[in-house]
RNA sequence: GCGCCCAUGGCUCAAUGGAUAGAGCAACGGAUUUCUAAUCCGUAGGUUGCAGGUUCAAGUCCUGCUGGGCGCGCCA
């Protein structure tokens, strides 16, 4: 919250100094690395020297020297290298605490999205198998992303793409059939690329009740599809039992295969080739990307007449555009870093802006038990599911652990780390502090205080006070990092330094001192503020925060 | 061979081009008559993989190496 009223600050006082020079374009309020600093400092001096060709130093004095006068600070100076170093006055700091126990959520309100729609399309898995743990961290960073793009103000649809249509889905059934046939004891052998996974086996058996031996041995295209839609229904219900446990929802289910239906993949190939991408070459049609940034061309439609992976995500989001977007994001697996030139060179080569999509991509996840990488292949039938991660250690430390990295770091999951509730889990530690709140405030009422009076913030002067209002008060920033760097770890970051500083103030002092009310009012409305704070992220983060540990 | 991502204390990781590179875990030493010790305080631990370059300023940007992950289909 003060951030942004100090960058307007600077601003004007910009202005006032250096009247016929333009603003620099981006500059910076941050929190300086040492408290001798103050709370705030800002780089602007650095960023201007170069237009108004004067020191760094004499530009921050000067700044420095208007800033001085607005009893908003208590303290201006600059240091040695031209940074202005300001520290806000306790006033300041104890109306922020006011507005935020006042307007709670409201009070870190952004509308940097207002009225604008965003799509966020995230999982994506073909009804092939179960979600793995891979696909778990891709849906927890979706669905936080999703969270703190709402939060600033965007309308957001989360959207789950399938194809329910393709070769592998033919695949799959398939290896369904064969799985159902040596349940009825004929020895028919998996074709090379089929799925070998002990869940085909399962819902075999289960076949073999529902319907006998109907198919025994009888394979046709009517059979192909009852066992397609069949294997499809049950993984769908497990795709969908498995992300229900992990509290995340999708918007909209979209398939690849109603595209065919409404002609969409054929309306994109003709605006493709009225624009002058598309040509034929080997019996095939083809894209010719490498007009585009990519560096070679590729084949939209194969010499069998049927559209490849790549026309139809062109069509896809084609599509996204025409729905009314402002912006979309994907999220992908690493794996698919490859696709994305391409991709992008569809949408440029239908005159789509190159802001429209933005395509997140996150490293891989290896679960490690015992010390050993646990290999996983849903081909192989290799593979610990999200739901069994989720049985294993929670929902609430399955998506912090995905999340309280950055989405480019190749993530190591420690199932037995993770099983273990111990500080290596950061969001007990969390947890903690949100719950030893609660039971302060129950304390506090146990002894007679009422809870929802309004203390005089006045009397909160320690330094462990002040320093909780600047972390609390700092939660806008928080999630504008998180949103502007499409970065999830800035969420848990920033909650476990205010657990941090609850916990530290929680060991000095005491809330509840019934030989100094006024004090304890005062001290509950900060823990209120806390509370209030803490509860705003971890629903962003799409975690409980308990009452009792 | 080409492309993308990564390399930071013993371990796992932070750090929109900014000040003395920060946390947590592990290690060692302390703190509980108190509202939850799942907590807190302290100590120790670093030439940010290597070599150059760009500039007021480089862990961050550029070039070249080394090592690892992932791609490079008329698969998805």
């Amino acid at each position: 919250m003060l951030s942004k009223t100090i960058k307007e600050k600077l601003i004007s006082s910009y202005t006032r100094s250096f009247p016929s020079f333009p603003l620099p374009e981006q500059f910076t309020v941050e929190i300086p690395p040492s408290e001798e600093f103050g709370d705030f400092a800002t780089n602007i001096s650095f960023i201007s020297a170069s237009i108004l060709h004067k020191s760094p130093v004499e530009i921050a004095k000067s700044i420095a020297g208007i800033l001085k006068e607005d009893p908003f600070f208590s303290d201006v100076t600059v240091g040695g290298k031209g940074f202005i170093n300001m520290k806000v006055s306790d006033d300041v700091l104890r109306d922020t605490l006011t507005k935020i126990i006042e307007e709670k959520e409201d009070a870190f309100e952004c509308d940097i999205g207002k009225d604008k729609k965003y799509q966020v399309e995230f999982v994506s898995a073909n009804p092939t198998g179960p979600l793995t743990v891979g696909h778990g961290r891709q849906a927890a960073i979706g669905d936080v992303i999703s969270n703190v793009l709402e939060f600033v103000g965007y309308d957001v649809t989360r959207e789950y793409y399938f194809n329910d249509a393709g070769n592998q889905m033919n695949v799959l059934a398939r290896s369904l059939w064969v799985r159902y046939n040596q349940e009825l004891g004929v020895d028919i052998e998996m074709p090379e690329e089929g799925y070998r996974g002990e869940y085909l086996i399962d819902i075999a058996k289960e076949m073999v009740e529902k319907v006998g031996d109907e198919y025994r041995e009888r394979w046709d295209e009517d059979v192909k599809a009852f066992f397609r839609s069949y294997a499809a229904d049950k993984m769908f219900d497990w795709i969908k039992a498995d992300l229900s446990k992990f509290n995340i929802g999708f918007d909209v289910w979209f398939s690849e295969s109603s595209l065919h239906k409404d002609g969409k993949v054929n309306e994109t190939i003709e605006e493709l080739r009225k624009r002058g991408y598309v040509y034929e070459k080997d019996g095939a049609t083809w894209f010719a990307a490498s007009k585009l940034g990519d560096y070679k061309d590729w084949v939209l439609v194969k010499s069998t007449g049927e559209p490849t992976y790549l026309l139809t995500d062109i069509a896809y989001h084609r599509d996204k555009a025409k729905r009314g977007f402002d912006k979309v994001l994907d999220i992908w697996g690493a794996d698919h870093h490859g696709h994305v030139p391409r991709v992008k060179a569809g949408l440029k080569a239908l005159g789509i802006e190159d802001d429209f999509c933005d395509i997140l991509l996150h490293q891989f996840v290896t679960l490690i038990q015992r010390g050993k990488e646990v290999r996983m292949s849903t081909r192989r039938g290799e593979f610990v599911t999200l739901g069994d991660l989720i049985d294993t250690v929670g929902a609430d430390v399955a998506k912090y652990f995905f999340v309280m990295l950055s989405p480019d770091t190749h993530l190591s999951f420690d199932l037995d780390l993770a099983r273990t509730k111990s500080m290596d889990n950061p969001v007990f530690y969390v947890q903690y502090a949100h719950a030893r709140i609660c039971n302060v405030l129950k304390h506090a009422e146990a002894n007679g205080l009422d809870v929802n009076r309004e203390g005089d913030v006045s009397l909160l002067t320690t330094p462990e006070e002040k320093t909780l209002i600047k972390d609390i008060e700092r939660l806008d920033d928080a999630i504008l990092d998180a949103y502007a760097t499409f970065g999830p770890h800035k969420l848990t970051r920033y909650v476990e330094e205010v657990a941090k500083a609850f916990h530290i103030y929680y060991t000095k002092y005491r809330f509840v001192d019934k030989s100094n009310l006024e004090l304890s009012y005062a001290r509950l409305s900060l823990v209120k503020a806390v509370q209030i704070v803490i509860r705003i992220v971890s629903r962003l983060i799409g975690i409980s925060m308990p009452e009792n540990m």
